[in-house]
DNA sequence: TTGTATGCGTTATCAA
DNA sequence: TTGATAACGCATACAA
């Protein structure tokens, strides 16, 4: 066969290359170091089929010239990228936030990088930065969807899907989800108020269209019921999760009530923000005459007018579970669907501290309740 | 622009290939229209020299298979791969994750995905991720740098580097830079605390090794100057940015002083609230014998025990503008380093509000300063 | 222990 | 208007 070399240009064969412009590749240091390119890259495997003094020679050399592999290539042929999809609705919440991180701290010591995108919870936009993150090849997604809860048709694209999938915080039957337990933690909220002496507890819920609103919303409803408290449909209103003056809204409603409640179990942080900024303002006597707790345990929820209890669903612990279970399901792939519920933590503040349960106790209490409400799996 | 999928399903049909394990390829598609690679990689592209009829064909079976362009192999030819690298020293703090949110904002506009690195304030470790991120071929990169502001050795690094690069936050001489006007801040919260009718104040400063510290001391110091207080050193007290337990100790501290300061100007919001704390455990009476400011503008101030006075370095657009200027700098490679400074913007509200300006007059009072302090470029 | 040949999925050039 | 072929930078089976 007659010359059928590649046409390569002269400029490449220089060591350096178009020096500013172009990065350093394994052909460039097999040219430098009279070696071939499969053995550089052996050596830099660390493959024990390298002798020591070439892989010393190509180790200096990486130095030297300051080359760094490119990844796209080799994913290309290895199939991984170590990147992992992260969708969240608001990069700028601090739920989401403290879960992104608590996630980035498992899978960068796991040698992942994340590609991160903000849905701005939107549905059509979370669709279109999906097929982005397919198209770029991820090893797996971690979703908190935006999505409603009822659309069929999304879910069935997500069991369909071949990447290993997590959802967090918001929960689809049948598929991989780490999050809070939503039902515990409004059971829990409305038991604490009613132990504090609460009889006419009111709930503020978040959007129905997210799944955490319903779960906790179903765990005040059951709480009632197990407290033989009446169930008035007057008492829950529903507000928007993370802005105080939804909060705030729904309290002024709730205070031109006929008979108004005694007590709010707000489904949010924010929310119960707002409330108490216009319980305060109708000068209600926290908390001797009405009590109140968000879930969140917001970082500033202890600093405020009136110290805040929440529930605690342990943001970084669901970061951190939902980046392991991504893990472990794209070790072995075909692994049945889990969830994983975080414990709620009650937080007992001065907003609904009536007897003067300290922390202590109230977590005491808190543990009780395992028999009467047992976490789901 | 070359096609990105919008449309199509997530899921591809199983007909082609290994089924389960391998995604649709070009050839696959090529093979199934009877068409080669080429002419379906043209049509993907718009590419006019595609008749309108084969363009639809190719559409179709595109929609059909679920088929999505594997971004690894193209990015490798055209040297482009629509991904920018963020490095923060920590998502959760509310300042990163909305400076996030608004680099987001403008570079998803742009067709453009971010890869998110939390260094967690650790220089060796921004290291090894910007490493990681040039493997990757990230088209730009965003950078709140972890290292010492006297760091020559990483500075000379940043400026040979040859993808384009905007340091947000943490400045450095000679690179492009997006950021609050530290020397405003502390220029303008001090010179507020005077027109307060204050005159003992002190601040709670941020680590030295962060250059938004340093300024915001040096504003501090130029205030003084400018006003004609004694600069006294006591009255300067390092502390941590982001714990509140810092701001806390710090104002014990300053409270044991032989004179103690009747206002405290604190380097961030955090300092400010841990101050507060301690001011109001010492049962001083703010405003009225007590001043203080913060920076930030957190979303929580205004419902604190005392609202929060603060100066605004506006957050989401430090990310807006940074992303621009990213974006910008890639267009035409050799710009002159730009540096893009952020008006401060006080906000006034309880906690140094002393002789009843609202917060209107406060921000006309803020306009003024253009003329004595005017912010540099 | 090292080198050769081949292919990963795409784009780009140029010939048909 | 379409198709064959050569890259892109790397990994890997297998030959030397």
């Amino acid at each position: 066969m007659p010359f059928c070399g590649r046409l390569v240009p002269l400029v490449r064969l220089t060591l350096l290359r178009n020096s500013d412009t172009m990065a350093i590749r394994l052909k460039d240091l097999a040219h430098h170091l009279n070696l071939s390119v499969s053995t550089i890259s052996a050596a830099l495997q660390n493959r024990d089929d390298i002798s020591e003094a070439t892989r010393l020679r190509v180790f200096a050399a990486v130095k030297k010239f300051g080359y760094h592999p490119n990844s796209l290539a080799r994913s290309l042929v290895t199939r991984k990228t170590h990147v992992l999809g992260v969708l969240v609705p608001d990069l700028s919440r601090s739920f989401f936030a403290e879960v992104l991180k608590g996630i980035d701290s498992v899978t960068s010591a796991a040698g992942y990088n994340l590609l991160v995108c903000n849905t701005e919870e939107n549905a059509s936009r979370e669709e279109d930065m999906f097929r982005m993150l397919l198209s770029n090849q991820v090893d797996g997604v971690l979703l908190a969807s935006a999505h409603e809860p009822n659309d069929t048709a999304w879910r069935k694209t997500l069991l369909e899907l071949s990447v290993p999938l997590v959802l967090i915080d918001r929960r689809l039957p049948g598929l991989n989800f780490v999050g809070g337990d939503d039902t515990g933690i409004g059971f829990e909220a409305t038991r604490h108020l009613y132990a504090q002496g609460y009889r006419r507890i009111a709930h503020i819920a978040g959007p129905r269209t997210v799944t955490t609103a319903v779960g906790r919303l179903s765990g005040y409803r059951r709480a009632l019921a197990a407290l033989k408290l009446p169930s008035e449909e007057d008492l829950v209103i529903e507000s928007h999760y993370h802005e105080e003056s939804g909060g705030y809204e729904a309290m002024q409603r709730l205070l031109k009530l006929g008979s108004p409640p005694d007590a709010v179990f707000a489904a949010s942080d924010p929310i119960a923000i707002g409330a108490l900024q216009a319980a305060l303002e109708a000068d209600l006597d926290l908390p001797a005459k009405f009590g109140l707790i968000g879930v969140g345990n917001h970082r500033y929820g202890r600093f405020l007018k009136v110290p805040l209890s929440t529930v605690d669903q342990q943001r970084s612990q669901i970061g951190h579970l939902a980046a392991e279970l991504l893990l472990a399901s794209m070790d072995k792939k075909r692994l049945r669907p889990k969830a994983v519920l975080t414990e709620p933590k009650l937080v007992v503040r001065d907003s609904s501290n009536r007897i003067g349960f300290s922390e202590i106790l109230a977590t005491m209490d808190s543990g009780k309740k395992n028999a009467k409400h047992p976490a789901r799996r």
